[in-house]
DNA sequence: GTATATACATTGTATCACAAGGTATAGTAC
DNA sequence: GTACTATACCTTGTGATACAATGTATATAC
């Protein structure tokens, strides 16, 4: 990632699973469209991102099947409705914070 | 910490430095005053905190200083101009990192 | 006498992002 | 033909760090 790994720690399934519920990717991709969103400020590694996608299928977050493209192969993940649940209230978990950690650093 | 610690992760000690902006604190009494200021969503523990004072006076991001007050013995700590700069800095990266992460969550 | 609040501190554990390494295919440049 | 880049999957080991647990000590309230 560009920013301090640890400011990510506990939002990088919560990206990911946004990313997702915009329809079914692949890893590789999802790495790819997590730049664009983010205009190229989240560069999340291969490294981070594959043991998240089989944690989140682990917890029936997120379910999976191949399918091939020209000569490649392409694990693509799926959002399931419990997976929809999570983002909503890891979403709603993080504006949170955003807030709180907002009212400490503007208190007067 | 209320919060999923995870998500607290890279930003105590930009907590801990804001709240030792507003004067010269001593441990157990910043944790009081990060819960107030937070409205009780920041319970920080000690563990936690004392831990992040002596790394910062490490830095020197803070300097700390002895005191006696009925009976008891406080360390206040006192935030430096090294502190205060990174301070900015630390605001400024959570504030853009925030930003990112809104950006990917209501991507449309 | 015991519970609570105040005040400092350290040790061990769990979590987690990621660098580094590995495998494999396809296209392009030299 | 070979080197590089992009695409695509994956695992292992390391480092950072929040915190539970634990320890010390004083003062006050019940």
């Amino acid at each position: 990632m560009k920013y301090s790994k640890e400011l990510l720690k506990g939002s990088t399934s919560l990206l990911v699973l946004s990313v997702l519920k915009g329809g079914d990717l692949y890893g590789y991709k999802i790495i790819r469209e997590l730049e664009r969103r983010s205009q190229n400020e989240f560069q999340m590694s291969e490294g981070t991102l594959y043991p998240i996608l089989h944690a989140l299928e682990k917890e029936k977050l997120l379910e999976s099947y191949w399918q091939e493209f020209e000569g490649r192969n392409r694990k693509y993940y799926h959002i399931t409705k419990k997976g929809l649940k999570e983002l909503a209230e890891k979403k709603e978990e993080f504006e949170a914070f955003s807030a709180s950690v907002n009212k400490v650093l503007n208190y007067v």
